[in-house]
DNA sequence: AAACCCGGATGACAACTGTCACATCGCTTT
DNA sequence: AAAGCGATGTGACAGTTGTCATCCGGGTTT
């Protein structure tokens, strides 16, 4: 029986020796190289044209996103996994449209990884379903591109005359912005609201 | 030959079960048990009585910090290793004040670990070298436990009237506290403070 | 052209926030 | 015992924030 070759790509060591500990624990899985960045990994599947690329989103050098569109290309028979903390839906998007097999998180008990690789190397498609859940009902991104300069600045501790200093608009304005934001996302002021949009991805 | 036991602490389960892997990897460590939160690893450290307790800092319901505390006051026969991404020489500092043995990065090699677990299992002390230089020449963690309390709240989001109610004060005493916690870091609102506080590793 | 929509502005008002001076109260230090 | 200290509380005041109704001017739609 051939053991199925996996690429791992992610930048921090530890957590990149451990996944690949993790998955050698499966008799029919087999890491054959392990990358630290995007840039590596790209590499790396060309010297070892692994079945499935199970790699991190942000790195340095190359982003995992990237990568997948440029493994796609080239390495049409390497199907990758996106695995991350972000459970934004803005991320599973793109990680879709760069022609991801699967996107995972590192929330997910461990025994998932293994069955994503197997599932992924049969053909199928796994996507978290609570992401893709979330994804769904938290909808598109409700913040207009104002709000957006607004409520980033105003979430790094900048006053409304700061902001409105900064955008050449006036005080009064910025409180507007803010209090359709803070309403947008239910939520009381907008501290609160800057945090909820992070945890989404929107800002 | 006894193995020396571990017990893993850390909130993203893929993380969690990976290093798990990489542990049991080695013949001479094993993993008696995971925990997914600070709470649930003070339980399962009371009932198993591990040699070793790894842990993350950031994690839901107990950080890692307040872990390791709680750890040497009822568990002194259990040392603590701290395992996070932070380089913060305010988290080096706090987590030596708490009582941890060791203090190692996510970034580095995952040899690292067992190494670590081995050493501060014979009683020597394991930290990251370039993080200890940094956090000498660094100023110390100027906040008390109660400004440090309130300010994570209102970094939230949360208003001074929650946040009295959620820890039986008076409004007017959060104020306080905020107000000599903004002028303590030169920051002009809580906001700005509790951005600066944590970019220190002060929260 | 009338009707509409959009980005932006204004003013008023209540609520919340930041500051400060000054109490209390219990616990150490002298 | 007196003094000092730290944690907490109070009250007052000014400044900031959140909400709302309304207004204005420039494009689009009809």
């Amino acid at each position: 029986m051939k053991k199925i070759q996996v690429l791992v790509a992610e930048d921090q060591a530890m957590v990149l020796g451990a996944l690949a500990a993790l998955l050698e624990t499966e008799p029919d899985i087999a890491v054959c190289a392990r990358a630290a960045n995007g840039r590596e990994a790209l590499t790396l599947a060309g010297k070892h044209k692994p079945d499935i690329l199970v790699t991190d989103i942000e790195m340095p050098e190359m982003t995992g996103l990237t990568l997948a569109a440029e493994v796609r290309e080239r390495l049409p028979q390497t199907r990758v996994i996106i695995l991350t903390t972000f459970a934004r839906p803005g991320y599973l998007r793109r990680a879709l449209d760069a022609g991801a097999k699967g996107y995972l998180l590192k929330d997910r008990p461990s025994a998932e990884l293994a069955d994503a690789v197997r599932r992924v190397h049969q053909g199928l498609r796994v996507v978290d379903p609570d992401l893709a859940l979330e994804a769904w009902d938290s909808g598109p991104d409700p913040l207009t591109e104002r709000e957006r300069q607004i409520l980033w600045r105003a979430g790094e501790g900048k006053s409304s005359g700061e902001i409105a200093e900064e955008l050449h608009l006036s005080e009064g304005t910025i409180r507007n912005y803010l209090s359709e934001a803070i309403s947008k996302l239910g939520a009381s002021n907008r501290v609160e609201a800057a945090r909820l949009a992070r945890a989404r991805g929107w800002l």
